[in-house]
DNA sequence: AAAAGTTACGCAAACGTTTTCGTGTTTATA
DNA sequence: TATAAACACGAAAACGTTTGCGTAACTTTT
């Protein structure tokens, strides 16, 4: 690579201070419109850009944002980055994205190698396995320095910062209602292991409007399937028995779409012998067929959201308190709930 | 945010001189063993991590790699970041990602901020506007500079660089013979706009291997589909028609995905009636039914071959010649073009 | 006891900016 | 013709590091 051209080299050019150059550059009335003039030509016919590292290292202000997502390669993780990223930009910063790979200590030296000066604020989900270990001490070090953190969607209740969810209890809420409503009786929940904090929220809304509707809660109905081995297997043992359910709230797309595939492959119809509703964020549900009716998420709401808490933060334009933020979901019904 | 502490900050509360401390962190046999236990001791507990930004500035190198993506919310690109990241951290790069949006404006500002100093090299899928408009001015600054790129995907071919690219050709002749293999006689394509790299390859190989087998090529069975307007009613254009083709050859997962449920929505046996293979990347064509038989493309792969290429650039152990690496393509057999 | 060597530290430059505060020269005012 | 502005520029500090070199003070050698 070529060497950049600097302040310095240009001075030397021109025989004059550094300061003057960078002067003539800002169009101070300090300096001679002849000099200002040459100068600046100069600069221009070499494209001159100012060095960002040197400003901010002297601004002490990078307009840089960390995220750091369990996973890139998931639809609504990256909804939520586009959503950062527009909000981000319109600011002035740039994003910078990394991954947990849903690991704690990739967690943890994400952590420490953007806190190192490099970004301004951090965007943070967490790691599988950290909310798995419960051990949150590398976020509760950034807030206990007062470094500018907002959580999103897998979040953890007892740290004071910033946060934005998805109304998982209300998504889960309103379609188990509607799963009651079009008159299903044996509703069962395909949800994730108890740890994940999304997968917990939505097992409350699913519980909360079957007792709202006077049904019992069967403990037999609800499935917390492993991540780690197969899907399809997994749901076979809920689908494929003697008597399955006739509904289905899955907690995410995969599941659904899963639990879909297994239903027609044992011949079900759908939705007459077994309605199937799954939280969404991706295109597969409107592919299938039938397609998946789903709670959707406001993936992209979500990013701006939780960019604009943290630039808010970063800027100390934010109130003391820290904010939590709301996205609702809606229930897009399709025909694997109502046919026709 | 609480002020971080910083070398000069702990050589006061020590009376010595910065380099003292410095030196002292990093164990130099210069400064007495007693004066470095207390150095480190107190560096330790207040969790000193020197500066990046001044570190950066100083060694005139970030260690950041900077990639500039069409869009993110796309299964195949964040597929290609994760695999970017994967080799990057290994080798002790971190990324920046962002976003042109396919507009070549936006592509324009991002290649400018991020070349402030502020990455040592870009990894770049070129924006459909820029793609349209053939205006490469910005790209060609950044070689002329000798400043490390990498393309991939959407690539120019008469820039000097680096490229990782898909077998598109290959991928597309292996398709087309697959629905020649099983009997089908008239194979429509559904591609994009010529502009588009990608696509125009895609269709050399359809062509190729069309004329491989002594077909005739029918120029009114190639469809030019606009991304830009509805996608269903485009393609009923080519589907709900007198006498539709008999198998459809799309170039990406949604246009294949599309065309299935036209098709179903026509009554057409699949893959009797008409037989489908797209492109893809992405779950879909796994859910669909039937599941779409792919020309899988291994963004995971490309990712890392593109990082490698970059770093390798980037740290000068790179040939002098620019490297083109081709990532091949497997065709994914699934229901859509053979049934049992 | 003088010369040489070792130990333990400080100085200062360098990376590239911005900006405050001089300061010498020219021009305008009284 | 002194005096005060106005003009045009430079020096230096600051952001936080690293590192080659200089140098006191002490220790060893002869």
């Amino acid at each position: 690579m070529k060497p950049r051209i600097t302040l310095k080299k240009i001075a030397k050019e021109f025989g004059v201070s550094i300061s003057t150059v960078s002067k003539a550059l800002k169009d101070s009335h300090e300096i001679s419109e002849d000099v200002r003039g040459r100068i600046k030509a100069f600069a221009d016919f070499y494209n001159y850009k100012p060095n960002s590292l040197a400003l901010q290292l002297r601004n002490q202000k990078t307009s840089v944002i960390g995220v750091i997502i369990p996973e890139i390669v998931h639809h609504f993780f990256s909804t939520v980055i586009d959503g950062i990223e527009k909000y981000a930009n319109e600011k002035g910063y740039t994003v910078m994205v990394c991954m947990s790979n849903e690991a704690y200590q990739k967690e943890v030296s994400n952590i420490s190698v953007l806190t190192n000066g490099s970004v301004d604020g951090l965007i943070i989900s967490i790691a599988r396995e950290t909310q798995e270990t419960q051990d949150f001490g590398h976020i509760k070090g950034l807030i206990k320095d007062e470094f500018p953190v907002v959580l999103f969607d897998r979040i953890i209740e007892d740290i004071q910062c910033d946060k934005v969810i998805i109304d998982d209890v209300g998504g889960a809420f309103k379609a188990t209602e509607h799963l009651i409503e079009i008159g299903k009786k044996r509703i069962a929940l395909l949800t994730t292991q108890d740890y994940i904090s999304v997968g917990a929220l939505r097992k409350e809304g699913y519980k909360k409007a079957l007792l709202n509707n006077n049904f019992e809660i069967d403990e037999t109905l609800i499935f917390k399937l492993d991540d780690n081995s197969n899907l399809y297997e997994q749901i076979e043992k809920v689908i494929n028995v003697p008597s399955p359910p006739d509904a289905i709230l899955a907690v995410n797309e995969i599941y659904a779409a899963n639990a879909l595939k297994v239903a027609k492959e044992r011949g079900l119809e759908i939705p007459e012998d077994i309605a199937i509703i799954g939280f969404t964020s991706g295109l597969i549900s409107e592919f299938t067929s039938p397609p998946l009716t789903s709670v959707v998420q406001h993936g992209f709401l979500m990013g701006q959201q939780a960019a604009e808490l943290l630039i808010s933060r970063i800027e100390h334009t934010a109130p003391e308190e820290f904010q939590k933020e709301v996205i609702s979901t809606y229930l897009k019904v399709r025909k694997s709930t109502i046919r026709n």
